[in-house]
RNA sequence: GCCCCUGUCGUCUAGUCAGGUUAGGACAUCGCCCUUUCAAGGCGGUAGCAUGGGUUCAAGUCCCGUCGGGGGCGCCA
């Protein structure tokens, strides 16, 4: 079995056509076939190399290999179809010979009139075939002569013709509603419809899944098979990803590009996870699967028809999980960038011993909170910064809250260090004092780390207390600073 | 306008092909438990077969109509 990918470099890959390489990939896969990669560039106005590295770039972020493709070469390449010109051309004179195509000489501007025409007196719009029966002589020599002329294949005429769609099932049409249709553009390049059919023919392509928007495409693919002599592939159609209103998804909802999704820190197997689950369910209840998972279980019958809508509250929930089964080494690695950007660290690569295990303990701490990877600096920065909430702190200017501010200050004022040992002797006497539970651990809480909620408490301040001679780029606040700038605020008022 | 596809909780879906289930799961939401806090985790709740007919002892499931959503009708892909 041999499915493809062949998306057109005119713009950053979107989050619907990672869900069509996505099914093709896995249905490949699925059945021990090969994935191939082909680039569609034959619309030059709108294809640039910038996109088709981009998109190279995409897909293999996203880890979805392929076996052929314009990089990697092949049995069956080029890849690019601006490389494959004279394959189309050639098989294009062929049908011509055959009869089967012909020479048009009408000028766009006189098939705007007809379409105009069409419209005004309500009937569907249809090539008229004014060109078709001009002999294949007189055709050639006008063409020598310079003038412009597009080919077009003779549509057959079918009242009744079926097809049966892998997701779908039986789909018909009544083809005399199609008319005679573009191959060879008067540029001398092929038209989508054409030149699909002659590459997915010599790549040998078995199985073709796209998006719904192909369905109407499909008769007109299948009849040049089969004006070529050749046996169609399995054909079967995706429903469309759409936004939270339910048209189909695009920029006006956010983002839409897969560069985006990278920023955002969502990772590459949480989105492929939540995208093959748009429109499609693992059987069992496991909704949480590696690529390997996905496609041992995947079946592309069992894909659902209609538009699935785009829905960020799952995806996150699916990014989330994906994240707590990495370890934290593998978080601090794929969070890098996020926290250079930070200031946090320069790379955890580059730290030493005893400072990688304080950031892989300090990430353990906050690990179930993170849902995408931007959120690690966010929550990291709780050992390096000091920020106040300003409802927290209203705590420590009741009675309860002043009594463990002072006696901290008190015990620890002409020292100006706090051990984590420090601290348990300081609960003791604060026990002494009278002060204990709810009373003693929410207002430190507040005093140590500004916010009235967060990490948990012991575990906090043996973090911070551990950091203390360790070397980094930015050091953690010790907790006597905390104390310090408790005070400062609480005497500021 | 014409043609094609599609309609199960707010969202993604299982169930439809071979009619009989308290219509199941997940996300979100709400509540409870755990927790000195938050989150995570555990337990539970709310919520759905677009609509009207027909066939049948029995319809989410089969048939017809209506309504809604989407796509296509290019020398774009």
């Amino acid at each position: 079995m041999r499915l493809r990918f062949a998306p057109s470099p005119t713009g950053y890959i979107h989050v619907g056509n990672v869900r069509t390489a996505l099914f093709n990939f896995l249905h490949a896969k699925k059945h021990n076939g090969e994935f191939i990669l082909r680039i569609e560039d034959t619309d030059i106005e709108r294809s640039t190399k910038e996109y088709e590295e981009s998109l190279l770039n995409s897909i293999k972020w996203l880890g979805l290999s392929w076996n052929e493709g314009p990089d990697i070469g092949g049995e069956y390449g080029p890849y690019r179809q601006s490389e494959r010109i004279d394959l189309y051309k050639k098989h294009a004179h062929q049908l011509m010979e055959e009869g089967k195509a012909y020479y048009c000489f009408c000028t766009p501007e006189e098939l705007e009139i007809e379409r105009e025409k069409a419209k005004k007196e309500g009937k569907p719009y249809k090539y008229s075939g004014k060109c078709r029966d001009i002999p294949m002589e007189e055709a050639q020599k006008r063409v020598d002569s310079g003038e412009k002329a597009v080919i077009r294949f003779k549509m057959p005429q079918e009242k009744d013709f079926k097809y049966n769609d892998l997701i779908r099932g039986e789909i018909s049409f009544d083809l005399n509603l199609f008319g005679d249709f573009v191959i060879i553009r008067s540029n001398g390049l092929p038209s989508y419809n054409y030149a699909v059919v002659i590459d997915d023919h010599f790549m040998k392509i078995t199985d073709i899944i796209r998006g719904e928007d192909h369905i109407s495409n499909t008769p007109k693919q299948i009849k040049l098979y089969e004006a070529f002599g050749w046996t169609p592939p399995n054909f079967g159609h995706l429903s469309m990803v759409l936004g939270p209103d339910g048209s189909p998804l695009s920029k006006r909802h956010g983002a839409t590009s897969l560069v985006q999704f990278d920023e955002m820190g969502y990772l590459p197997e949480a989105l492929l996870n939540y995208l093959a689950m748009l429109g499609w369910a693992p059987p069992e209840d496991r909704e949480i699967l590696s690529l390997n998972e996905l496609i041992k279980l995947f079946d592309i019958t069992k894909v659902s028809k209609s538009g699935a809508i785009f829905d960020y509250n799952k995806l996150n929930w699916v990014n989330k999980k994906h994240i707590q089964n990495l370890s934290e080494e593998e978080i601090l690695i794929r969070g890098e960038k996020f926290l250079k950007d930070k200031k946090i660290m320069d790379g955890f690569t580059t730290l030493g011993d005893k400072e990688k295990e304080w950031f892989k303990k300090a990430v353990k701490a906050i690990k179930t909170n993170l849902t995408t990877l931007t959120d690690l600096p966010d929550e990291l920065n709780i050992f390096f910064e000091y920020k106040t909430d300003k409802e927290a702190f209203k705590e420590l200017r009741e009675e309860s809250g002043k009594k463990v501010l002072n006696l901290l200050y008190k015990t620890f004022k002409e020292k100006k260090e706090i051990s984590v040992k420090d601290i348990f002797d300081f609960i003791k006497t604060a026990k002494n004092e009278g002060i204990k539970g709810k009373e003693l651990f929410h207002p430190m809480r507040v005093i140590f780390t500004g916010q009235s909620s967060g990490v948990e408490l012991d575990k906090f301040l043996e973090i911070i207390g551990s950091g203390d001679n360790l070397s980094f780029k930015r050091k953690p606040l010790s907790l006597f600073e905390r104390l310090e700038k408790a005070i400062n605020i609480i005497n500021k008022q």
